[in-house]
DNA sequence: GGGGCCTAGTTGAAGAATCAACCACGCTGC
DNA sequence: GCAGCGTGGTTGATTCTTCAACTAGGCCCC
């Protein structure tokens, strides 16, 4: 059962965060999906992965922590390799000592692919998003935006000491 | 044809703000998205949809401007209009002076629905989001959201004076 | 050494988002 | 008064995402 009392709405500051925190989310994402789908056919979820697999040592990681890197659930990971690996830019691969783990690989195309891709979808995220800010905005926005995720994450991927 | 100049990498903070914005991308909304559906088996965009509406004068919007304040395609916004129509939530009419448009009102099933969704979602992102900020957080992002929001779309609602 | 539970991953069906094609109306200029 | 263009909106096909169900291997412990 749920309390009762009146519930505290949005003052006019978390009001206007919270709004532009929901329209960046649908903005920023469409935009750079665009960006990406005319620039290489692939969605930015798409490009996370390849990314997250290209940065991994080996360039190999197993399905779960690769789900991890990328925010998704399994399931959808899943579906989303097996469209990668038809297209020849990841193989799936037996975990050699525990038989319950699938890893991805990145293959040569898949590297050569993100190799293409990845300087213009910088440039694209610079260009819709941090040239819009001051080096102090990018600093509050990396500390702000970390609290938020340990609250929705505690163990989130981005938040591990290394 | 692009500028083949070496491309300038994102710095330390830099890659921090990015990653930290991409996961509470995919985090918050996923969050809410199953709260709300458990409490009405509606998605965080439904909801944001029939609240603009709630907000509106006379409870009803032009599609376009409804569109806009859920910063959606008109074509997705047609969708779940028809979806929401279906669920009596939302009525569709034809605008009195101008034939071109149809305005979405909001009946009172769906009034009655907003009324009783919206605390519980108040809550939830006070207990997912807000919570984690302090109010001088709130303030920075809000500054620093609405900055990103401008440079996406100069036009945007949210940044309308009034 | 076998029952029970947890972790890792896949699959198919159902619902949601995007894209391109399209219709209808309004405005402008001739 | 009608040709042409821009605006407002809808639709259907394709693609994505989610959800629930399921397989299968590892681990604990009696």
């Amino acid at each position: 059962m749920r309390d009762m009392t009146e519930p505290r709405w949005l003052n006019a500051d978390e009001r206007r965060a919270w709004l532009a925190l929901v329209s960046i989310n649908t903005l920023l994402p469409a935009a750079l999906d665009t960006k990406l789908h005319t620039a290489g056919k692939l969605s930015l979820f798409d490009y996370t992965v390849l990314a997250m697999l290209s940065e991994a040592e080996g360039r190999f990681l197993p399905m779960s922590e690769l789900a991890a890197r990328s925010s998704a659930s399994l399931s959808r990971l899943s579906h989303v390799v097996t469209k990668l690996q038809k297209r020849g830019w990841v193989e799936r691969r037996p975990h050699p000592h525990d038989a319950r783990v699938t890893t991805a690989h990145l293959t040569e195309e898949g590297m050569a692919t993100i190799v293409e891709l990845a300087p213009g979808h910088v440039e694209d995220v610079r260009d819709l998003f941090l040239d819009a800010l001051t080096e102090q905005d990018v600093l509050d926005l990396a500390r702000i935006g970390e609290k938020v995720v340990g609250r929705l994450d505690a163990d989130h991927w981005i938040l591990r000491e290394n």
